[in-house]
RNA sequence: GCUGAAGUGGUGGAAUUGGUAGACACGUUGGACUUAAAAUCCAAUGUCCAUUAGGACGUACGGGUUCAAGUCCCGUCUUCAGUACCA
């Protein structure tokens, strides 16, 4: 009976359908465990082999979890909106819905086929109205809520109204707009609904406000900090520009400390929750007001008085200050420019408007900028401080405005020298004639009045002490996390529950969700510059009726306009793992049930790619914090424990084709332009990697080449060439690397011609090198899989040839889970084979192999071994190891000729996670009914690897020279005589004596001498 | 620049607390079976020297600690990823 794994597989896959083995029930007396996939997005493409690997390395866990009697919640499903459906839609006019609906077949297919143990009954997708009913009503439930920073939560907005109604906004300590005026509560009963409306949408966890924005003109849409990478749009590389635009905004700012605080609670990567701080960017410090010094023409005009705001993380320096600066776009800086700075301000804000964002980073060390005119008082020296503006100062970041204390950070040090601005020391003992003192460690304060001879830490407190005293400054964290706009100008995606009267915005009862997709004719934005939703004939929302309507029924008094914005795709994914908890037939009334959320709490093993790291991990953290504070869901952090999967690479394959070279020698006369029309006469010549690179590496010239080989082409081009004008012995040549088709390679590296002219029809007729047996050996490079490279491998193929427990097996077995690591189709021969060898040991010509045999000792060991070390393996997520276990347990036992059921039946469970089409098979022939999915993981019982011998290595002065074998329960002592005494010892000690001898019982001897 | 990860045969990688470096595979070479191929099985395979016995070297590089270092410490280089005038 041979391997037959193609129909193994399918029954088996089959099988597992029917009885809805995986199905997750939210009533069970075992423990809960929740293994979770980044869901994909469905592209066009279909899955190639790096794509299953997390998915494979999740299914193994949760498989291993169900063994060890966990009740698994395993689901799947997709992130179904997004951009290349809306842009194959643009191109064709094919309905988005209907390119992903194709694409999921596609998807659902090609994962079926690897067996994975998914819960399908409980699949989500994100573009289904069903589903973003619930993303609508999520970001409902942000516009009804405000953050309450005394209270450190988000609470319901109708508590704020409360506050107001009864004490204005004076005593409300809320995360919200910066420079809300301050109104009584006599005010605010007083205020018009408008204006209520909008002093509310100031404190609101969602907003709409004019903000500036990350416009790309070539996706004609915004987008967010994290979808921006090197200063161009993540998909496509697009410029990004700056614009102020009137978007929704999500308040992440104000659950900034939470973010950074909750990393601690969660089991992930320190690299990945090093990103997240990053992102988060907290700075402990001060900030600091200066007075702008009134010019004359300022005080005649009896003016307001100017104040310049500024956030510094070195209070202590303060004393150090000799200069401020502002950025380019700060709102001061037309106010305090004199009239004679006046001409050269407005040019520098002119050229550094024009700079886009990326010549800003890609140019930090050129130095610019330009002085005001103005001055500022320094709070405590009252002593006057020349006002400047720079770009290297962020309007972005903190107050868009630094107070400069050169001999202590290097950028304004720089700026300074430059400029020939005064640079005070205010640092004793230290030599700042070279560059600043950046470290706040190892130095005393000098030159400072009251913070002379204090140290960082107390200079700090006093500084901010003293500040409070004058009341021009205050201790203060500043975070570099911005608000997210959420606002994206696109067709496929979630359209807002929001409808517009008089231009405030204003949600569409829960009740009357989901507010779905209207129909367009065309998924581009208008021609006026609307959104893509601009288009929609039917999109206006009537409030008597509480449906969409058509536009021209539109009379502002019942029916009003509905946003034309669709929500960006973070959205959709930042709560489906709680829809999942849910069973499908009970989504009708909540997202989840609170029965549901309560027992499945959260994800514990979430795996998925690095890329989201501060996207869809930090914005998921997010809204989980919100759910908790208004009461729906008891959990602080979304994903207990994360792993990323490293990307699995290509490799490439490329044949050489010969190009011509020449140095200036090469030349007799005339010119350069008569080898570069030469060059491209040059036959095509395709050379065999081995064979080039020992020419090269000889020297060969084009000439030798020629008399090497019997090529005539290449034998009538040199016939032609003008010997006059070229020296021919000099001509030699070099390659252009073509990329192959990868699955025109097996596996010793040859190219299959035949195959390679009909894929390259261009190629058909050219001219071959081949190595001295006569075959093509390409060249192989290492990257990113990708169909331009064609260095894709489709698992669909591997599949077929090898079956999916092969595949599975090949992808654990390529190397550790979250390293990046090259795929070879080639090396899968190995498990699969390995997985033939297992058969047998089961399966032999004439049935069954395995009978009620007593185990001897030996299978005991081996069975035994493995089942601790797999075990190990499996809680380490070191998947890679535990395939080579299996590997020698089935060797060590075909040797032993191991026929026992007592062995080879639990062998089967330890390996059903990785292979568990194969360990079904054969445990049903061994005479089980049931499927082996839920079979307890066998124990490991250390009494059988109990030896009484060890084979000592033996070595001297650390160097390893034979092995002795001796009795585990021999005593220190007499291990040392048996050594001693032993010949090979006396011979390799050569008459000396050893000065000393290294005894670790169980381990090792080391002889020193 | 900063942060994080990594550097081991021809290749992917193993070595869990410092204790036999290179497990397990791929590839290569040789052999068996076969008319032949495929499949399967057996053997060899870090480098160098040596007919053998055996020896020397060897985990990016340079030092150090230790009876013993891929593993610990100090310094240097390289690669990958993230991030950046962050005040």
């Amino acid at each position: 009976m041979r391997y037959d794994f193609n129909k193994i597989e399918k029954n088996w896959q089959d099988y597992w359908a029917k009885n809805e083995t995986f199905k997750a029930s939210n009533t069970s007396d075992k423990p809960k465990y929740y293994v979770l996939d980044m869901f994909p997005y469905p592209s066009g493409a279909g899955l190639h082999v790096g794509h299953p690997l997390g998915y494979i390395a999740s299914d193994i866990y949760a498989r291993y979890k169900r063994h060890k009697g966990f009740n698994v919640l395993h689901p799947q499903g997709y992130d179904s909106f997004g951009l290349p459906a809306e842009q194959y839609a643009i191109q064709t006019g094919q309905h988005p819905a209907i390119t992903t609906e194709t694409n999921i077949a596609t998807y659902r297919r090609q994962l079926d086929q690897i067996g994975f143990s998914f819960d399908w009954s409980r699949e989500v997708r994100t573009s289904n109205p069903e589903y973003y009913k619930w993303t609508q009503w999520i970001f409902i439930q942000l516009f009804e809520s405000w953050y309450n920073n005394n209270s450190n939560k988000a609470e319901a907005i109708d508590t704020l109204i409360t506050k107001f109604t009864s004490e204005g906004n004076t005593t409300v300590n809320a995360a919200c707009d910066e420079n809300i005026e301050p109104f009584t509560a006599e005010d605010w009963n007083g205020y018009s609904s408008e204006k209520q409306q909008e002093l509310l949408l100031k404190y609101r966890l969602t907003y709409l406000a004019e903000t500036e924005v990350n416009w790309c003109p070539a996706l004609g849409t915004v987008l967010a900090n994290d979808e921006i990478v090197n200063g161009v749009s993540e998909r496509g590389g697009h410029p990004v520009v700056r614009k102020k635009m009137t978007q929704w905004s999500m308040r992440i700012s104000a659950y900034a400390e939470r973010l950074l605080q909750g990393l601690d609670t969660i089991d992930w990567t320190d690299s990945l929750k090093e990103s997240q701080r990053n992102w988060i960017g907290k700075s402990v410090g001060a900030s600091v007001s200066f007075n702008v010094i009134a010019s004359e023409a300022q005080q005649s005009a009896n003016s307001e008085k100017q104040i310049i705001d500024v956030f510094t993380t070195r209070p202590d320096t303060i004393y150090g200050v000799s200069f401020m600066t502002l950025a380019p776009e700060h709102e001061l800086v037309s106010q305090i420019t004199t009239a004679d700075q006046k001409a050269d301000v407005e040019a520098y804000i002119e050229k550094t408007a024009k700079r886009s964002e990326r010549d800003r980073m890609a140019d930090v060390k050129t130095i610019s900028g330009v002085f005001t005119g103005a001055y500022a008082e320094h709070p405590f020296s009252k002593e006057p401080i020349p006002i400047w503006i720079g770009d290297y100062v962020l309007a972005s970041y903190g107050t868009g405005a630094v107070m400069a204390v050169p001999c202590g950070d290097q950028r304004d040090y720089d700026f300074a020298k430059y400029f020939n601005i005064e640079i005070p020391n205010i640092f004793e003992d230290i030599d700042i004639s070279e560059e600043a003192y950046g470290s706040k460690d190892n130095v005393k304060i000098a030159n400072s009045d009251f913070l002379n001879g204090m140290n960082y830490k107390k200079a700090t407190k006093r500084a901010i002490y003293e500040l409070e005293q004058i009341e021009q400054g205050e201790g203060k964290t500043n975070y570099r996390l911005r608000d997210a706009v959420f606002s994206r100008q696109r067709y496929w995606g979630e359209p807002f529950p929001v409808y517009y009267v008089n231009g405030m915005p204003q949600m569409i009862d829960k009740a009357h969700l989901p507010i779905v997709l209207p129909e367009v004719e065309k998924y581009l934005p208008t021609e006026e510059g609307e959104p893509p939703l601009g288009r929609a004939d039917v999109w206006a929302w009537c409030t008597e009726f509480n449906s969409v309507v058509s536009n021209d029924k539109i009379n502002n008094t019942t029916i009003h306009p509905l946003e034309l914005n669709t929500m960006p795709g973070w959205a959709g994914s930042s709560w489906y793992f709680f829809r999942y908890m849910e069973d499908a037939a009970n989504r009708g009334e909540t997202f989840a049930s609170e029965d549901a959320l309560k027992y499945w709490e959260n994800v514990d093993l979430y795996i998925g790619g690095s890329e989201h790291a501060t996207g869809h991990l930090l914005y998921s953290r997010f809204w989980v914090k919100l759910l908790k504070d208004r009461g729906f869901v008891n959990v602080e952090e979304p994903f207990k424990k994360l792993i990323n999967q490293g990307m699995i690479l290509g490799t490439s394959a490329f044949v050489f084709k010969l190009n011509l070279m020449w140095q200036d020698t090469t030349f007799h006369r005339g010119s350069e332009d008569y080898l570069k029309d030469l060059a491209q006469k040059l036959p095509t010549i395709l050379c065999s990697t081995d064979v080039y690179q020992k020419y090269f590496s000889d020297g060969l010239s084009l000439f030798e080449l020629n008399e090497k080989h019997d090529l005539p082409e290449l034998d009538t081009f040199l016939n032609n060439v003008d010997t006059n004008q070229v020296d021919i012995h000099k001509l030699s040549f070099g390659e252009t690397m073509i990329h192959t088709d990868v699955s025109l390679i097996n596996s010793s590296n040859e190219l299959d011609i035949e195959g390679f002219k009909n894929w390259r029809k261009g190629y058909k007729d050219v001219s071959w090198i081949f190595e001295d047996d006569k075959t093509y050996k390409v060249f192989r490079d290492v990257e990113k899989m990708s169909k331009s490279k064609y260095n894709v491998v489709n698992p669909d193929n591997i599949v077929a040839d090898y079956g999916a427990d092969s595949l599975r097996l090949y992808e654990m077995f390529l190397g550790p889970l979250e390293q990046y690591k090259p795929w070879n189709t080639a090396g899968i021969t190995g498990v699969h084979n390995f997985l033939k060898k297992m058969w047998k040991l089961y399966v032999g010509e004439n049935g069954l192999n395995v009978n009620g045999a007593e185990p001897t000792k030996d299978n005991l060991k081996t069975l035994h071994k493995t089942i601790k070390k797999v075990q190990e393996d499996i809680e380490n997520f070191s998947f890679n190891t535990s395939v080579s276990t299996f590997m020698i347990a089935v060797n060590e036992l075909t040797q032993q000729k191991c026929t026992s059921k007592e062995i080879l039946q639990p062998l089967l469970v330890l390996i059903s996670p990785y292979a568990p089409h194969i360990a079904e098979e054969l445990w049903e022939r061994l005479g089980n009914s049931e499927s082996i999915s839920t079979t307890p993981f066998p124990t490991f019982d250390a009494s059988h690897l109990v030896e009484s011998s060890k084979n000592y290595p033996i070595s001297f002065n650390g160097k390893m020279r034979f092995t002795i074998e001796l009795p585990m329960d021999m005593s220190k002592d007499d291990i040392e005589a048996a050594v001693l005494a032993n010949e090979k010892t006396i011979a390799q000690l050569d008459g000396r004596t050893p000065k000393k001898v290294i005894v670790v019982p169980g381990k090792i001897v080391n002889i020193v001498g």
